[in-house]
RNA sequence: CGGGGCGUAGCACAGCCUGGUAGUGCGCUCGCUUUGGGAGCGAGAGGCCGCAAGUUCGAAUCUUGCCGCCCCGACCA
């Protein structure tokens, strides 16, 4: 176990925390509720970009940029888009600051006040409708599929790095259609993209769903979303997508003429991800050693530690690293060959589990006798010896191997911590212990209600492979055809 | 905004109750010995004890006020 790192099973969030800090990741920073990403942790951060980004561009969207302030005017236009977001809007009423006339240091100006409050976006469908108004006068301009990265602003009463800071970095896709169907299949390609990335390359597997109209995104008709279970048994919501019908086109007054030479509304789409995947990353793979990555994530996939006494042993060792080192390069792999002297091999060894590379080779003088070199997995902590010429094939295979192995043993745990509940007995016993719960409700907002204040527990998703199965509500005993998943969530 | 807790070296903390030389561990610097899982010994550097006022011969310690941070709720990607 790594020193000083609480334990997982004894306080997760004390654990989480040193994680983030131990590994290098992000701290917190003398801002109120804002975060410090830390150059290992945005390391990560851009692979994810990386990979996402060319998941969007393949499905033909393109990147652009809209401005950080949104004039209030804009947030007002959505009722419920503005009534979602107005409790948590940092608002800039002024533009110029002047020196203090009662002693030091600088007050704000009281002849710059802004005619009209600016908001720091908490997200920008108000800002680009109003400037697709101005993109979109014909069918031949739809589909318009846009995305752009970007930080974001929400005054949170409470933060935790990563899950929930005041301001975050995320992607949102704004997309406008001719059409209905266009825009709902383009809300489920997104979501989809979502799942996709989240399986296949943080290695996370997610339930795919709708949200009750409750935990609906403000303003939208329909809010599809992956859903994640960590490891404390808490759910966590690693995406949405939107489809927002014709709500933002009929305030931002965007038409179009159709094949008809009729005007109609444009159909809107929106979907992000954020920085909260890092946290969603950490939780699900992480263990009392420290951080795990999955290999597609890890900013170093391989890390190659000499174990030597003198200079000239070192040298030895690094003569015999050197080849491994450039085929691995040359094979696209990230590898780090750490023969820096400042900390001794065991040091080195545990603050790379820490930092949750991969694979760790180690070459010492009893490998270089016997021409081997030892491999060991960070997912499962083994070793192994091998001949040093087989080293590369071997962490290839590995790196591919511990991809799949991370994704199914975070599998096997979300199949173990996810329940069929029918009694609300049961329900609330079960919700104590953590993970889905999988019940029947109502699908009325008061029962929903009820069950939040009674147990802490929402709806994270009516998930969409569900299948129609006759039942009474987990809670008022109503009749109800289908099981949504309950948990108490991040 | 309610309820708890904490501000002392780069980090983690003790000392405060009962006022009297500023402490410990980690980290850092130097030296020697070590080196296949977070090395050992020795020597050293490093402090407006959160800020301000008060009580006192004397305050890290007692009193009052302020500021900041963390945890637990309400809010949430």
């Amino acid at each position: 176990m790594a020193k000083g790192l609480p334990k997982r099973s004894e306080n997760y969030s004390e654990w989480y925390n040193e994680i983030v800090k131990r590994a290098d990741l992000a701290e917190n920073s003398a801002v109120r509720g804002c975060m410090v990403i830390k150059p290992y942790g945005f390391a990560i951060w851009e692979k994810m970009q990386r990979a996402l980004d060319d998941m969007f561009k393949a499905t033909g969207h393109q990147n652009a940029y809209f401005p950080l302030f949104v004039p209030k005017s804009f947030l007002e236009k959505e009722e419920e888009h503005a009534e979602g977001f107005a409790k948590e809007c940092a608002v800039v009423t002024h533009y110029r600051l002047k020196s203090n006339p009662d002693g030091k240091g600088l007050v704000v100006d009281p002849n710059a006040k802004l005619e009209e409050e600016l908001i720091i976006r908490p997200t920008s469908e108000t800002v680009i409708w109003n400037t697709y108004k101005n993109w979109i006068q014909s069918w031949r301009d739809l589909p318009l599929l846009i995305n752009q990265w970007c930080n974001v602003v929400r005054w949170e009463m409470r933060t935790r790095l990563f899950l929930r800071t005041t301001e975050f970095l995320w992607q949102e896709g704004h997309t406008a259609h001719s059409n209905e169907r266009e825009a709902i299949e383009e809300t489920e390609r997104m979501l989809d993209i979502y799942a996709t990335f989240a399986e296949e390359w943080m290695g996370v597997p997610v339930l795919r769903g709708l949200k009750s109209p409750n935990e609906r995104f403000a303003g939208a008709v329909e809010t599809y979303c992956i859903e994640a279970l960590m490891q404390d048994g808490k759910a966590l919501q690693a995406g949405t997508s939107h489809f927002l019908g014709q709500n933002f086109a009929r305030v931002f007054d965007v038409k179009f003429v159709n094949k008809d030479n009729q005007l109609e509304y444009a159909w809107a789409t929106s979907w992000g991800v954020s920085t909260r995947l890092m946290g969603a990353l950490i939780m699900a793979h992480s263990d009392d050693n420290g951080l795990v990555l999955p290999p597609k994530l890890a900013p170093i996939q391989v890390v190659i530690i000499p174990i030597y006494k003198t200079p000239e042993e070192l040298a030895k060792v690094s003569k015999a690293v050197q080849p491994i080192f450039e085929e691995l390069k040359a094979a696209g792999i990230s590898v780090k060959y750490d023969d820096s002297d400042n900390q001794r091999s065991g040091w080195k060894f545990a603050e790379y589990e820490l930092k949750g590379v991969p694979i760790r080779l180690a070459l010492g003088s009893r490998d270089l006798e016997n021409g081997t070199i030892e491999v060991a997995r960070r997912d499962t902590l083994s070793k192994e010896s091998v001949t040093i010429d087989t080293a590369v094939e071997t962490v290839k295979i590995l790196l591919e191997q511990i991809q799949q192995s991370i994704f199914q043993k975070a599998l096997r745990f979300r199949e173990a911590n996810t329940f069929r509940v029918e009694t609300w007995d049961d329900f609330k016993t079960q919700i104590e212990r953590g993970g889905f719960i999988l019940a029947h409700w109502d699908g009325t907002a008061e029962t929903e209600e009820k069950i939040k204040s009674e147990t802490k527990a929402t709806i994270r998703c009516i998930p969409l492979d569900s299948e129609e199965e006759a039942g009474k509500c987990v809670y008022s005993g109503g009749p109800s055809n289908m099981r949504v998943v309950f948990a108490r969530a991040y």
